[in-house]
DNA sequence: ATTCTACATGTGAACGATCCCGGTAGCGAT
DNA sequence: ATCGCTACCGGGATCGTTCACATGTAGAAT
């Protein structure tokens, strides 16, 4: 049933049922000194029989301080965004704050008048600092950034392109990429393609820079066929791996950007006969669970996007604490550095 | 750069720039009658000129309505709960308020002194709602339950068995259970296995009650070496899987209790050298997307979680707003009905 | 006996907004 | 000229806390 919205429990009518001002009853909630023992036992027990909750609210009010962390975040229905997530709202809870949630709806087409307004209305709440979670596409992040100035409250920026003076926690997309180009490179394929993620994404274009340097590296060519552009769904993987496969046919190993789009290289592959992993090795990017179950297992680069959101609370709490006045804090990027695992799909099978 | 912590502008600043009460740009404010145009207008000037936002957090402690709901959720990382959060934020956005998320660790080893933290720190946040977006672990709802009355404000429950007077939002898991199970039953398959989730989730009760009585009432046995237990993961399910095919060899079908293990049943079945979907026809549950691209492409149950998600804050705010006083409201619990989808795992091919 | 110190407690203002009520000014009707 | 109405506007209390400061009381030191 909804229950009875009975009057709230108020510092007041703990005051008078314990026969102490009001003053008193605040010092016991806080453990400060100067109350007697027997005095702060008997508050103690009128709390516990009121059943006496202090509002959070009235003291953020008085304190100028919320306890609470804005948390921007965008697509949730994919497996990054949550575990990013995941990670915020964990670390958070650990350290005694709360976390205010507010998604971006159509994170693709940026519009600015809803950015707008939610951040607002964030503000509004007197949030204590701010965590930046929608993935970097397009300009979606530039009027945030002219606007910084205006809100007077610390933010923490995720992947995203680190700038100077701007606080950003991110993976080191590049180096994963190197790590699996590298390690086909080791394997001892030599006709490399790729399989990108929309290319408005920071993470894709870090991904497939990292993947034409380290060919180049090598010594190998990139040519434009060696190539295609999914949008991280399983679904455009499936068209873009057919597009590949025709456009580069000798292709005999790939490096994709996210495994939902691998799931499907794998698929499409072998529908067209092709034996995996020997006629095809295959790396993703990501480390989902599932992707131990794929067949052949998949090969990918594991970011741990649970511990980016503890970091990036880890630093907005610091920006809070340690400089309570001093504006200045050092705002440095906070690399996480990927880790590549090794299953079959990339084996170079002795032929 | 750590942003300047200027102070807020308030209502009193602008009231004095504008050279009016504070009474009159609070009436500008909130769009109310008895305001000069010209008077309105100046104060609107103000506002723009001094970039003043009205603070949410007085606002809240006066009206006693803070338009934020309480979410308390479990298990980010996995992709049900987060397609849930994604239902529940945007549908909360949509209808303004904001959403105070906490996340409870480790819900399967229930912590009652945990819960109780988070709870009343909500609570004490003055949340106007709370939705318990948990999964039915075990026991873990009892607390909450048996605390209910304690609690005043609005609860909704999602995803769990209903209770009479209780307002529960739930996925019709039976049904879809029934549609797999039916489903293999019209392709001419009569030795139907199941893969349940961990026993103690009342989803996975749900779902192997509803194998078992479909089976029962198409008159065909049902056995203890007919189905197996996993805990959801592709790696549970592994196991799980082998198991399976072993105590039940003569199986020519198979219900999997969520996508996840479905790809590993897969994934084992083809190890160990069964051809599908001839020699095993697999359904699984969830409706994941890349369910699609498993090989063969995974015919499940789809629910639609986002839906859940809405759905649950439709009902908790029309708790809030139809009944400002009147304690009753009837607290119907809201079925959601899941669909099959039909892929190539589970057709029976012509032998 | 007086002053001092230390602890115990209470008083009033403040945080930033809203709401009730009471006070003007203007204007038509008596 | 007075009454009464209405549109406009402001004062003060209020929401539930905390903080700076004032007051009271006891025992110790002079």
């Amino acid at each position: 049933m909804a229950a009875a919205r009975k009057k709230r429990v108020t510092i007041k009518q703990v005051a008078e049922e314990a026969d102490v001002s009001i003053q008193t009853v605040s010092r016991v909630l806080n453990d400060m000194p100067h109350v007697a023992p027997d005095t702060r036992d008997r508050v103690h027990q009128v709390i516990e029989r009121l059943q006496y909750r202090p509002s959070a609210l009235a003291r953020s009010l008085i304190n100028q301080r919320s306890m609470m962390l804005g948390v921007i975040t965008a697509g949730l229905t994919y497996i990054g965004p949550s575990h990013t997530l995941d990670g915020i709202a964990s670390k958070a809870e650990a350290m005694g704050y709360s976390v205010l949630l507010n998604e971006l709806p159509r994170f693709n087409t940026f519009d600015f008048r809803e950015t707008k307004a939610i951040l607002h209305g964030m503000l509004a709440r007197q949030v204590d600092g701010v965590i930046w979670a929608v993935p970097e596409v397009g300009n979606n992040r530039n009027w945030v950034l002219e606007q910084l100035p205006n809100f007077h409250v610390p933010f923490v920026f995720l992947t995203m392109n680190p700038q100077p003076g701007l606080p950003v926690v991110a993976v080191d997309n590049r180096t994963g990429a190197r790590l699996a180009v590298e390690h086909l490179l080791q394997q001892g394929f030599r006709r490399i393609g790729h399989l990108a993620g929309p290319l408005v994404w920071w993470e894709a274009r870090e991904r497939k820079a990292a993947w034409a340097e380290t060919l180049q590296a090598a010594g190998l060519p990139v040519e434009e066929r060696m190539w295609a552009e999914g949008n991280w769904s399983s679904r455009s993987g499936e068209l873009a791996a057919g597009r590949l496969l025709d456009q580069y046919p000798e292709m005999d190993a790939i490096f994709v950007a996210n495994d939902q789009m691998a799931l499907s290289m794998l698929s499409v592959a072998r529908t067209r006969g092709l034996a995996l992993p020997r006629d095809l090795a295959v790396v993703g990017f990501d480390g989902i669970p599932e992707s131990a179950y794929f067949s052949p297992p998949l090969t990918t680069v594991l970011q741990d996007l649970h511990q980016l959101g503890c970091r990036a609370v880890q630093q907005l709490i610091a920006m809070l604490e340690d400089s309570p006045e001093s504006d200045e804090f050092e705002p440095a990027t906070v690399w996480l550095e990927p880790e590549l695992i090794v299953r079959e799909s990339s084996i170079r099978l002795a032929s």
